[in-house]
DNA sequence: AGGCCGTACTG
DNA sequence: CAGTAC
DNA sequence: GCCT
């Protein structure tokens, strides 16, 4: 009560504040266009889905019909070149239809209409609108292509004719600004999405539910609390995969519950070394079950899992379920994701069976997919249709997927069908429905009524909803709901959790009892824990002649790309170059090199031989002209290797073959802008433009509000000479009740004042817009509008003789300033590094912060099962400290 | 043999 | 969902 | 590719 009226009063004054800033017709103004965008946005992306599922569906059934092949075809160019002859001589935006003309006519009408609808656009909208009001949407909605034109595209269209008139429609495209739906149409945005007013720090720790909510009506008025705040925490959202590792049936002691029972009163080293030594002991459990564990068959697992559970509820998501698990693993041994799967199965209700019994078996679960051979086999059927079609076959996100929606999944609710191993396509859509309902009325025949009537999409965006983590200050661990039946769950992970650090915090203080502290606690071989590492980069590096042959080498394969291997190769490749970088001396040998972190035997045989003949053979016989054009290819901004590899097969091999869209190719809006500006946006900047294209922006942005927290990131931080982009953050400490966010949805329906929904950064974009700073948008955030936590990027430039630039502007809840700051101030290999750090160390690190009581999907790494809660953010150093990472300032993080 | 960072926007 | 980017 |  109190911590809502208090909210409510300050967005009061708030609102006040703001309306004295606004003359009426301003606000008028601003109302219609935040009404209209927000109709505007709801439409397009209705449409935006249904085409999407049209053209899904189709491109599906024409793959079938269609060849694979594409692949790497080294020269026969030309003949492919000349297949759309038509195409190429004619006007550039007419373009041409795909060979076959498959696609729907869409393409070529959706290119023209915008481009006509740009010149209308920006003629017909009175100076005033495109000074005050980007927002405005003045397009019919009649295609779903053509009505990308939104939002900033006002703004951003003045300033790109500034640069070419209208009248060459080829040279200026229009700047497709994606300004998607804001949250507001999703329930859950309006709900996940912060206040205006975030509670203050105290209020935050004073709520031990979820995130802050919105208040509701700011005013008198009928507030509606109903609704919103149902989900709190859905009843059975999922459970404990994790739980069942740790449950050795041996350790019945359950330390959870001591925790939850005593606070704080002992001194917390006190309360450490407790745990620390009963964790201990239940670590020594753990290790020995798991131990016993492993050497059982995959039978004789299943076997015993009623017993390892005997002490334990089971839940009932699956229950009548009755599986057969397809692995690939010997058969004698059971690895650990295996028992997991088991685990988790079981705990939910499933029976499972080591033996194919078709009168049994219910479900045949994959652990994952295509493993037909496999499945057959198991079940002594030659192929996958012999397998009886009451029987479902599954792959393991299935499972997961069930235990999180809490119930059972089907085709028919679950458009996910990436979980379904293929089967004929028949019992889908004829016998499906009746064969359910009868399977489901045999399997619950106790929980009757409430599930079988049930729609179960319906049911599904009910369920779906996760746990929200406490966003508050790090410090603050809030207490679990009493009564919600995965706090003991929670309680649990966070325990495992703590496991974790504490061994490190020990190595820190100095008066445990020697003994096991340092343990195999201090995780290492991080190259994020390598201080100075940087210090060997700036100068040429000695061994430049191998790293320039290395990184050939990488393009090749980079180029290639062929399957998932080859990315990772390519990171192979990457950290090896950057150890070579880094190590100061020149190499002579090939031991020498193989010392070297991240170089292996492969590597440095192929640096013995560059040292010894200067030059590689394999060089020689893997280049073709393929691998320049598709660099050529990917450097233009949102062409990817997929992309590039797909122009290439096609015939195109020059840029402007590219502009003329030879073959029929189609440019997204960014890859437009990016084609546009290639060489611009190839070009690195020196240090100082980019510090005076951020002092600007900054400038802008405290001319907004005064009190912002702006910050400079990237490369510019790390000290690098040149710079790539610009990254820009920006924050608000929300202590006087203010925060950078516009307003949420619930606000622009109970009160009038939309003017105030627009977010700062909404406002920042079009100020530099109008000055001229930013000059196209490859993508703004669905948050723009509204939300504390918001990324936009695109293109500016210092002024009018300067090249172009990108720019990426985010902002950020407050709290989240310190994961923010370390994510963007990189380097790319030293974050990966602390990730993976922090991830071994049990915790999840991301742009919001480091996590810990993260649960992951066994199978897929991934999927969260538990998103965690917020362990430390606030500052970098904080970050640094609980994962043991030596403190590095930004220019020490140079990895690569 | 199995990992290899984690998240968001576009179409 | 795949592709791309940060 | 490299590492465990």
């Amino acid at each position: 009560m109190s911590r809502e009226s208090r909210e409510a009063r300050i967005y009061q004054r708030f609102l006040v504040e703001e309306r004295e800033r606004y003359s009426d017709e301003a606000r008028a103004q601003d109302e219609d266009d935040m009404r209209e965008w927000i109709e505007k946005a709801e439409k397009r992306k209705a449409i935006m889905y249904e085409e999407h599922d049209k053209r899904r569906k189709k491109r599906k059934t024409e793959a079938i019909n269609e060849s694979p092949a594409a692949t790497f075809l080294p020269e026969a160019s030309s003949s492919s070149l000349t297949q759309p002859p038509a195409s190429l001589s004619a006007p550039v935006h007419v373009e041409p239809a795909p060979p076959g003309g498959k696609r729907p006519s869409s393409p070529d009408s959706a290119a023209q209409t915008s481009h006509s609808r740009y010149a209308v656009n920006s003629s017909a909208r009175s100076p005033r609108l495109i000074k005050r009001m980007p927002m405005r949407m003045t397009a019919p909605d009649d295609d779903a292509t053509a009505s990308d034109t939104r939002a900033l595209d006002a703004v951003s269209a003045t300033a790109t004719i500034a640069s070419s008139p209208p009248s060459a429609p080829d040279l200026t495209p229009p700047t497709a600004v994606q300004l998607a739906t804001p949250p507001l149409d999703k329930e859950k945005g309006a709900d996940t999405e912060p206040a205006v007013v975030a509670p203050t720090v105290a209020s935050a720790s004073a709520s031990n539910v979820a995130t802050s909510t919105p208040p509701d009506a700011p005013s008198t008025s009928a507030p509606s609390p109903t609704k919103k705040k149902k989900r709190e925490l859905p009843p059975t959202f999922l459970s404990p995969p994790k739980a069942s590792s740790s449950k050795s049936a041996t350790v019945a002691a359950r330390p959870t519950k001591s925790a939850k029972g005593a606070p704080k009163p002992p001194t917390k080293r006190e309360i450490q070394r407790a745990e620390k030594t009963k964790k201990e002991a239940r670590e020594a459990a753990k290790k020995a079950q798991e131990e016993r564990e492993s050497r059982m068959t995959h039978q004789e697992y299943i076997a015993y899992l009623p017993q390892k559970y005997a002490t334990r509820n089971r839940k009932s998501v699956l229950q009548g379920c009755v599986f057969l698990y397809i692995h690939q693993e010997n058969k004698m041994r059971t690895s650990v994701q295996s028992r997991r799967c088991y685990d988790l199965m079981w705990e939910h209700g499933a029976e499972i069976v080591a033996e194919f019994d078709p009168e049994r078996v219910t479900h045949i679960i994959s652990c994952k997919p295509k493993l037909v051979n496999q499945t057959c086999q198991a079940c002594n059927v030659k192929t996958i249709h012999d397998i009886p079609e009451r029987i479902k076959t599954f792959i393991w996100t299935w499972v997961t997927g069930c235990i999180s929606a809490n119930r059972i999944l089907t085709a028919a609710s679950d458009d996910n069908y990436k979980s379904f191993i293929d089967r004929p396509p028949i019992p889908e859509s004829k016998k499906f429905n009746p064969r359910r309902h009868e399977e489901r009325m045999r399997r619950n025949e106790h929980d009757s009524a409430e599930e079988s009537s049930e729609d179960e999409a319906v049911a599904d965006s009910k369920q779906k909803t996760g746990p929200i983590p406490v966003a508050g200050p790090s410090t603050v661990v809030a207490a679990p709901e009493k009564d919600d039946p995965l706090a003991e769950f929670y309680e649990q992970a966070r325990y495992e959790a703590e496991d974790a650090v504490s061994g490190d915090e020990d190595d820190a203080e100095p008066d445990v009892d020697a003994g096991p502290s340092s343990k195999a606690k201090a995780l290492k071989g991080f190259q994020c824990d390598i201080v100075g590492a940087h210090l060997s980069i700036g100068s040429e590096c000695v061994n430049e002649d191998i790293v320039r042959k290395l990184e050939e080498l990488m393009k090749i394969h980079d180029a290639r790309r062929e399957n998932e291997s080859d990315k990772f190769r390519v990171i192979g490749y990457r950290k090896a170059i950057a150890a070579l970088r880094r190590h100061p001396t020149r190499i002579q040998t090939a031991e020498e090199a193989g010392k070297l972190q991240g170089v292996g035997n492969k590597t440095s045989e192929k640096i013995m031989e560059i040292i010894s003949t200067g030059g590689l053979e394999r060089l020689k016989t893997e280049r073709n002209d393929g691998v320049d054009v598709m660099e050529l290819f990917r450097g233009i901004y949102s062409v990817g290797s997929t992309v590039a590899r797909q122009w290439y097969t096609l015939g195109l091999r020059t840029l402007d073959d590219v502009r003329e869209r030879k073959a029929g190719i189609r440019l997204s809006a960014a890859q437009e802008i990016g084609l546009r500006y290639y060489d611009d946006l190839n070009q690195r900047m020196p240090r100082a433009e980019a510090g005076e294209i951020y002092g600007m922006i900054k400038q802008r942005a405290l001319d907004l509000d005064p009190k912002l927290d702006i910050e400079i990131m990237g490369s510019y931080r790390r000290r690098k000479e040149t710079c790539g982009d610009i990254d820009i953050l920006i924050t608000r400490d929300p202590c006087d009740g203010k925060t950078h966010a516009g307003a949420s949805r619930c606000l622009l329906h109970t009160t009038s004042s939309y003017h105030t929904c627009l977010g700062l950064l909404m406002k920042l974009l079009r100020v530099l817009h109008q000055d001229g700073i930013l000059t196209e948008d490859l993508s703004v955030s669905h948050g723009a509008g509204t939300a504390l936590e918001a990324k936009y990027m695109g293109i500016g430039r210092r002024d009018a003789t300067s090249k172009r630039r990108r720019i990426d502007i985010l902002t950020i809840p407050h709290e989240q300033w310190g994961g923010a700051l370390l994510y963007f101030t990189g380097d790319d290999i030293f974050n990966r590094s602390i990730r993976l750090k922090a991830s071994k160390m049990g915790y999840s690190l991301n742009q919001r912060g480091l996590y810990k009581g993260v649960i992951r999907d066994p199978r897929d790494r991934t999927v969260k099962l538990d998103s965690g809660e917020l362990f430390a953010s606030r500052t970098e150093r904080e970050i640094f400290d609980a994962l043991g990472v030596p403190w590095q300032e930004p220019w020490e993080r140079v990895r690569g």
